[in-house]
DNA sequence: TCAAAAGTGTTGACATTACACCCATGT
DNA sequence: ACATGGGTGTAATGTCAACACTTTTGA
């Protein structure tokens, strides 16, 4: 299976922890093979090249898959990067010249973000090093993804206004206090308790189960799950065009 | 200069009129040289392949002077196209191997749209057979570009929501008719005159001048000017996160 | 019995909708 | 004088923001 050199895809890979919004990331490292010296140590989101005859999005499932374990996952593609100077940092060049000599410099990324239930991948990493860090604590970064990172979530800011994608990242059953904690994490504002539990009443695709949490030292929450048939079924317009 | 043979950059330049929104399209002919049979014969929006060395943002600005002569417009890069049969089609397949035998089948297209006050852009044509197309009814189109058109006029539709881009279609001095016609085509839904009106009063960066529309067979209207400096100190956060 | 989080309603402010008549101009 | 689009206000309804106490459980 031929590479693609010039084309990469990178997936940002959000999961939550009930505290904060997570990125999946996996260490970059380089010694130099004669002093042994650490030359590069970082962290990337190893992405991959597109390969002759594949399709972007499955570029990007691949990706997904192969540092998760998961599929069907969601996935969305928000912006190619495309920037002559993207790799051209010195530790980078140094990297790419020691391992992947075929890649020319200018390489553009199709940036993909995706949204997991990260109690879910836990057991599948394939990778040594890879880790969840929070997105407002990340480590050093390599290549131009800090950039990538910052640009994905705010997509996803905009796109959780908007869509009921914030469930991807909860496990199937949840309670309105998570979810609650969950907008409030990646948009990053404080929401008033009664207020928020008053809107999810109106969504009918948040619906309740006979079912409450078990162990917790305090009153039990009553626990939903989300339905993307009744949200499609129900979803309309918005007709406003603030700005 | 060497193209990048695997990566295009596509740009669906919307013009308004008053009546319609407007998609610039390049008429596509190919002709067999022994029988002199039109084979060919539809309209594309006539993207360039990125240059080695060029960031993408600028090849989509060379290609929007290219096919309009204007420069610092509205651009926003909205989707990379990048399935594996989107040049498959025989037509497409007839007209890149006589005129562009050196492009592989696999060709992924950064897209990106533009808006542009179409009363600047008639005296550049560059392009014989280059005329403005209605989005409601585009002529017969050749790759994939329906799609992209399609896909293109829903990022517009959700941005122009959310941020003062309307404008760019505009005259520097218009009337707020002329934006209220524009909402309403745009979105594809009717807007009360009053309403309407009311709520652009509240939009600071929509400024009244002291001057009115002349020789119009009606009351004349008075004339507005956006400005985004205005509207860049007066914007503020929307906090709902309707679904 | 205490700590910890769950659950619940009302009010005032503001935004949105629906709706009909007079005005200024060119012909 | 008439045709054409410009310009304006109010009332009813819906939505949003602010706010405090009681409940249930495990330890």
């Amino acid at each position: 299976m031929e590479i693609i050199s010039n084309i990469s895809v990178d997936c940002v890979i959000f999961g939550f922890d009930n505290t904060c919004l997570n990125v999946l990331l996996t260490k970059r490292e380089l010694t130099d093979p004669l002093t042994g010296e650490l030359m590069i140590e970082d962290y990337t989101m190893q992405g991959h090249h597109a390969l002759v005859g594949e399709n972007l999005d499955d570029a990007a499932k691949r990706v997904l898959k192969d540092k998760t374990g998961l599929e069907d996952i969601f996935l969305k593609q928000f912006y190619t990067f495309g920037d002559t100077d993207r790799l051209l940092k010195e530790k980078d060049q140094l990297w790419l010249k020691t391992k992947f000599p075929m890649v020319r410099n200018h390489v553009i990324t199709v940036a993909y973000y995706s949204l997991v239930d990260s109690s879910k991948v836990k057991p599948y990493q394939q990778y040594q090093n890879t880790k969840w860090f929070p997105v407002k604590m990340l480590p050093e970064l390599g290549f131009d993804h800090e950039k990538i990172i910052r640009v994905a979530l705010e997509y996803l800011q905009e796109e959780i206004r908007k869509e009921p994608i914030g469930f991807e990242l909860l496990p199937e059953k949840f309670t309105l206090t998570q979810l609650q904690n969950l907008y409030e994490v990646i948009l990053d504002i404080k929401l008033d308790r009664r207020n928020f539990r008053k809107k999810v009443a109106q969504m009918k695709h948040v619906i309740p189960l006979n079912e409450k949490q078990k162990g917790v030292a305090h009153k039990p929450a009553q626990v939903f799950i989300f339905s993307r048939d009744v949200y499609n079924r129900t979803k309309k317009e918005r007709l406003d065009f603030s700005v």
